[in-house]
DNA sequence: AATATGATGTAA
DNA sequence: TACATCATATTT
């Protein structure tokens, strides 16, 4: 998903687009995953379709946003950790500079308006608000670095976070 | 530059 | 009780 455009519609058609600088993947069996003992409410969205959004609170005041990524029944997520907007949001009040915006999971659904209103919608147009992602050119090229996953307890060994090299919108490096 | 802490809701 | 975070304060 690393350079692919994820893209946030609003109501009134107007559109903020991000291309994805920094994910991280949780499965089936992995003990960071929110699914990794049974099917929760919290975590159902993960069991369904994949290509779906899965939104959960974190640390009472913060949203993380997740795509769901295996067959129904299987479950799995791409953490989505960090956005290179083309715009400020509308409503932003974050004086930062726009690279800085979305610069973590925490960050970019805050400055998107994403909240768990949006768990398990399906990534794809739609009259409305909607989210979809569109791939990244033909000739895009982009180096990437893998690393071990940020702020886990469980699990601290999987080295499955990704993120572009050199790019100002990762939420951190190493 | 690294480490500590508080804000805060909810799942396990 | 712990947590897939962030901003601010404090210590190296």
């Amino acid at each position: 998903m690393l350079g692919m455009t994820f893209v946030r519609a609003y109501g009134d058609g107007s559109l903020v687009r991000g291309m994805i600088v920094e994910t991280e993947a949780y499965e089936d069996g992995d003990p960071a995953c929110h699914a990794y003992r049974r099917r929760t409410q919290r975590n159902a969205v993960m069991f369904g379709d994949p290509g779906r959004l899965y939104v959960y609170q974190i640390y009472g005041m913060y949203h993380c946003l997740n795509v769901v990524a295996h067959p129904p029944g299987i479950p799995g997520a791409v953490l989505i950790r960090a956005l290179a907007l083309d715009r400020v949001p509308p409503g932003c009040r974050d004086p930062k500079p726009l690279h800085r915006l979305a610069a973590g999971p925490g960050l970019l659904c805050r400055v998107l308006g994403i909240g768990r209103q949006y768990n398990g919608w399906p990534l794809e147009p739609q009259r409305g608000e909607s989210f979809w992602i569109e791939d990244k050119p033909k000739d895009w090229q982009g180096e990437w670095v893998q690393t071990t996953r940020i702020g886990l307890t469980q699990g601290v060994e999987i080295p499955w976070r990704w993120y572009l090299r050199d790019h100002g919108a990762v939420s951190r490096r190493g």
